[in-house]
DNA sequence: CAAATAACTTGACTTAGATCAAGGTCGTTT
DNA sequence: AAACGACCTTGATCTAAGTCAAGTTATTTG
């Protein structure tokens, strides 16, 4: 079974659902009557598919219900970095702009839930609610974007991929108690698709991730499951501050 | 004399100020009145001196109105890494947030338009118009912060540098043709600041940077001034796609 | 269920950029 | 104008991660 995913406080899911911890769009169910009017669907993308592809128009925004997609970027060689990680509740899309900035595609199978562009930009309008939620987003993408830059910028390979394994961990809800041994939660990205998080090649991901085997870190299970068997020493070898957490 | 910087489309500056490129606070001279009323003071911070500290209470939010800016991250280890480049027009300060998330610092001598945080809130909520800006400047530093990505992840040495000495030259709107030779521009930046920029160490920025000057695609002129000898040569040095323009 | 394919591991070797260590320039201070 | 300090350059050496090249293990498909 699948830990449901840690839904980001500012999403644009369960905004008044009563089902707190399931992804189910916004409004689907109550709320704001317009947004009941807009063309909105659901739509599935299988794994590895492209959801849209940079300088494409845009005719939907959305946010991701189930699955993982990712958003890169690509160079004409070919050299790849994933510049977002889509989980459940996360925004795809940016209203206001018709061309997409950057890649979007589904890492496992994704359901989207769509809005036609223009009459979501007109809500954003309207509806002051919405607007501030976005900005939340906005906001809280922003600086995970730079927790994310620092550790481009400056971490080894090693804290890479710890600090993967816990954000990872973190939005799937697996992690109850800091403390805890045998956090386990499924990793859904191709080592291919770690590399281009994080900024290395999957040769290297792949030796990192055995080291932390080997050092008895982690376990790795059938079909992309991870069980973290001494969480506090995961965290210690992200490199990141200990108490993260003093920031209200 | 320095050239004028470019304002973001979206920023708070300049919004109804008749003076189209220099950077004046929003309302400075006219338009909405609640604005007017509120807490604003304009404050210098000498070359070098720290604006904010990460985990600080932050009392007022800004905008930078001349001078150079930058927000870092550090590791316990002393590990840095610059993760936004504030330049006149760019907002300073999460509103809603009570404590910074990253350190802020003074490049050269800044002056920041200041507002306290508290009533700048009210006048978020109070004013469409405001919190539009607000959005609009949130998604493009957060494009700008995913090309970031792409430069920490991917880049070589090289190509980090090229990339940095565009945008800047940019954002001061040294380029006016971008086939334009002899574009020149403040760098503003010491090799210690533009290495916490990029990435690098400081000697692998200064090694590059006398690389690009014996490739006679840049000159090096006194008080960190730059001579694009070759504009066309130090964009193709960058990596990036030739034509980005595309995009509307 | 076997064959095919995709994903992963591991080893040997290379290299871009880091590190360590002097010196050299420039601008400011006395 | 000398002396100081901050900034920058350059060389020699080291190393983490990349590259190339087989193999091995999972997962999917006919």
């Amino acid at each position: 079974m699948i830990s449901p995913p840690v839904l980001k406080p500012a999403s644009l899911n369960c905004i008044d659902c009563p089902i707190k911890h399931r992804a189910v769009c916004a409004y689907c169910e109550k709320s704001e009557m317009a947004m009941l009017e807009m063309m909105k669907s659901y739509k599935t993308y299988p794994a590895g598919s492209p959801i849209i592809f940079a300088g494409d128009r845009m005719k939907f925004v959305g946010s991701v219900v189930t699955g993982v997609a990712r958003l890169s970027q690509t160079m004409e060689d070919g050299r790849r970095q994933m510049v977002g990680l889509l989980l459940p509740s996360d925004f795809v899309g940016r209203p206001g702009r018709s061309y997409a900035a950057f890649d979007v595609e589904a890492t496992t199978d994704v359901i989207l839930c769509r809005f036609e562009r223009k009459p979501f930009e007109k809500l954003l309008k309207d509806i002051p609610h919405l607007r501030e939620r976005m900005l939340e987003m906005a906001l809280d993408e922003l600086d995970s974007a730079r927790e994310w830059m620092l550790l481009l910028g400056r971490k080894t390979a090693r804290e890479k991929i710890a600090s993967l394994l816990i954000i990872i961990a973190r939005r799937q809800n697996a992690v109850q108690d800091e403390t805890h041994t045998d956090v386990q939660f499924d990793l859904s990205l191709t080592r291919e698709a770690m590399s281009e998080y994080l900024g290395l090649t999957l040769e290297t991901v792949s030796r990192q991730i055995n080291a932390l085997k080997k050092d008895n870190i982690i376990a790795l299970e059938k079909k992309r499951r991870v069980v973290v068997k001494d969480f506090a020493r995961l965290l210690s070898e992200t490199g990141d501050d200990e108490d993260g957490g003093f920031l209200v």
